[in-house]
Order: C-alpha cells, then structure tokens, then sequence
DNA sequence: GGAGCTACCCCATTACATCA
DNA sequence: ATGATGTAATGGGGTAGCTC
C-alpha cells in the first residue's frame, strides 16, 4: 500500500510505502527544513583555465625564474605577514623543530629562495643562490630518503597559511593553474601541496554536507514514520467505519456522510485494496474522504497524475518511479546531491 | 579514430601531529 | 602513555585535452 503525500510547501511529493515498514524516498526535501544543498565544489573547469601551466613537482624548477616577477612585492598579502613558521620554530611544533635541526624547513617551497627560516626574500643575493642550492641538495637528499621507506613528513600549516587557504576556498573552491602557482608563492608552498590542500578542503566539505543531508533525511524519515503511523490509525477508523456504513446502507451510496478533509483525496480500490491519498492539503495532517466504488486502478493512476506537479511541468522522479520502483531506501543514491557528485563535463 | 601522455579530479586510505 | 581526532600526503582509478 503506498501513500503519496505533500508535506507541507514540499516542492515535490512524498512517496511513502505504508505497510509493513515505512520507506521513503529521498525527495523529502523543501519543507521548512529545507538545506541549502548546493555547493560550488566544482566551479573552475580545466576548459575555463587560460593558464596551461604545469604545476608537478618537475615543473617547479621551470616556476622558479618567474617566481620573482610574479610575486607581488609589497602588495598585501600573506607573504607580508610575519609567518611565525618562518619566523620562530617556536610556535609550529615539531616541523620547524626538525627545521631547526634539519636546517630548513618542510612546510615552505624548498627549492624557493623567498622566505626560508624567517629570512626576507631578497632574490639577488648571492647568499641566497648559495642557500638555494643547499636547499635543493637537502630537497634532493630528503626525497632519497623518503623514498628509500623514510617516514613521511607530516607538515603542519601555519595558522597564516591556512587562514588564506581558507579565504581562497571561499572564493573559489577548485583552482586553476595559475591561482595554484599564485597561492603557492605566496605562501610559500608547494604547488602540490596547496592543490592536496584543495582536495583535502573539499573532501572535508563533502563530508560535513553528507554528515548535514544524513541528519535533514533522519528528520524527514521521523516526520513520515509519525505521520505513516497516524494514517494507518486513521486507515483502520475508516475501514470499520465502512463496514459498519456497508452494512446498513448499499455500498455505492453510503459514504457521502464521513467526515472530510480539505482538499484532501483517499481512494480506496476496492478490488485489491490500494490506497493512495490523491492531493493533500497544504496542511500536513488532514482526515482523508473515501469514495467508494470510484475503484479501478485506472482511476487511481489518474488520480495520481493529478497530484503531480505543475501541468505541463515535468513528472517528480518520485511519481515517474513509483509505478515501476515504489520503494526507495532512505539512503538510496540520491541521498548524495548530485552536484557533489562529479558531473559530466559539457562537451560529453 | 586511436594510442600515448599529461594534468586534474575524486576517493579511500595512510601516517603523522596534537590534544584530552 | 594512550586513544581519539584532525589533517597532510599518497596511490588508484576515471576523465579530458592535446599531440602524433
């Protein structure tokens, strides 16, 4: 037996298996709950990128030589705060504690000459090329060592760092080429690290918005298990009240009298018993009319496809499904928006 | 058109740092 | 000291653009 409900302002209609177990679809949404379920996780596509740069790890070497033109000296940036990692080993714990001990450190760009262990950036010092290429034999030597099953480094971002990672994300939640080598410079940072700081960042968004989406579907599975349990309540009233009305009065012709519901539409087919609630009112509790002998499913399709949205607006998946699917699992895949999910890009 | 390459993405997982 | 938690990093698999 399925119910067709709409809750409330519900944008589309619920379809509800009433017995023996209350199963929902995942449409329950747009009542005053609603959640704001779109997200710009994937704003930038690669076509959008003007920017052909890449941005490996052997492409870094290829970065350097710009580096010094496209870094925005002077301008407001992160570069310009005091980094306490570039600073002080103080306060960044253990990463700047093997900086000090290792003599540079693994959170900044290693093979960039800007800001290494809380020194200025002044790129045409021969110190510096000398302490470049120090730093590129360290790099060099670190990367034989990890590679030969030394423990990952564990690299923790400043909270500068990550605070302009942040406003970027909020900004624009993938990156292009270009933004990518723009933030790594200026936080001096790899380019593979601030896109694994992306992805990560994204993940993380993901996952809080499922987290979010799992609690609204629990909500909505509730709000329909009551609301399930008050109709089946009422389903039984209305059925010793017809056998009590079909036995004094002929069946056709006795049931003008029960009470009625605003706008509200229960058929019974008398034949097999399905039920369906045709158009709620916009009220969520209602006391269901019953017309007797209105009775053949064809009526009930009918009825359905009067409940559904709009004329000349498309069928809600839910009334397309309900004929061929009619139960849907609360965490069926449409529990995951699909914007979050990755789309198809325009030119497939 | 198809193969090869490159770059990017998502996803699951690992490994490390930090905290209670 | 230890388990829980947060997160940087890794690797696999898929997709798209480009070149040959």
């Amino acid at each position: 037996m399925e119910l067709e409900l709409s809750l409330g302002d519900s944008l589309a209609p619920v379809k509800a298996t009433v017995a023996p177990t209350p199963v929902l679809t995942p449409t329950c949404m747009g009542d005053e709950e609603d959640l704001e379920l779109v997200l710009g996780v994937r704003a930038a596509r690669r076509d959008e990128q003007d920017d052909q740069t890449t941005c490996t790890q052997s492409s870094e070497e290829a970065m350097e030589g710009e580096e010094d033109e496209t870094r925005p000296h002077g301008e407001a940036s992160v570069e310009s705060l005091s980094f306490p990692l570039f600073v002080s080993s103080a306060e960044t714990g253990s990463a700047n504690s093997e900086m000090c001990t290792r003599g540079f450190d693994v959170n900044t760009r290693p093979a960039d000459g800007g800001a290494e262990a809380g020194r200025p950036s002044s790129p045409s010092s021969m110190q510096e090329v000398s302490t470049r290429q120090q730093v590129a034999d360290q790099e060099a030597a670190d990367d034989e060592e990890n590679g030969g099953g030394g423990a990952r480094k564990k690299l923790r971002l400043s909270k500068e760092q990550s605070s302009f990672l942040e406003d970027s994300f909020k900004e624009h939640s993938t990156l292009t080429p270009k933004q990518k080598s723009d933030l790594a410079n200026r936080l001096n940072l790899r380019p593979r690290q601030v896109e694994v700081w992306f992805q990560n960042r994204r993940a993380r968004t993901k996952l809080k918005q499922t987290e979010v989406d799992c609690e609204h579907l629990k909500r909505c599975c509730e709000r329909l298990t009551r609301e399930n349990r008050r109709l089946q309540r009422e389903l039984a009233e209305l059925r010793g009240a017809l056998r009590t009305t079909s036995s004094s009065y002929p069946p056709l012709y006795g049931l003008h009298h029960l009470p009625a519901a605003a706008g509200t539409v229960f058929r019974v087919c008398p034949s097999c018993e399905h039920s369906k609630v045709v158009a709620a009112a916009a009220s969520e509790s209602f006391s269901p009319r019953v017309f007797a002998g209105g009775g053949a499913h064809a009526a009930i399709t009918a009825a359905a496809a009067v409940s559904s949205p709009a004329a000349g607006s498309p069928p809600s998946p839910a009334a397309l499904f309900g004929a061929r699917r009619p139960h849907f699992g609360p965490f069926a895949a449409a529990v995951i928006p699909p914007v979050l999910r990755r789309q198809p890009s325009a030119t497939s």
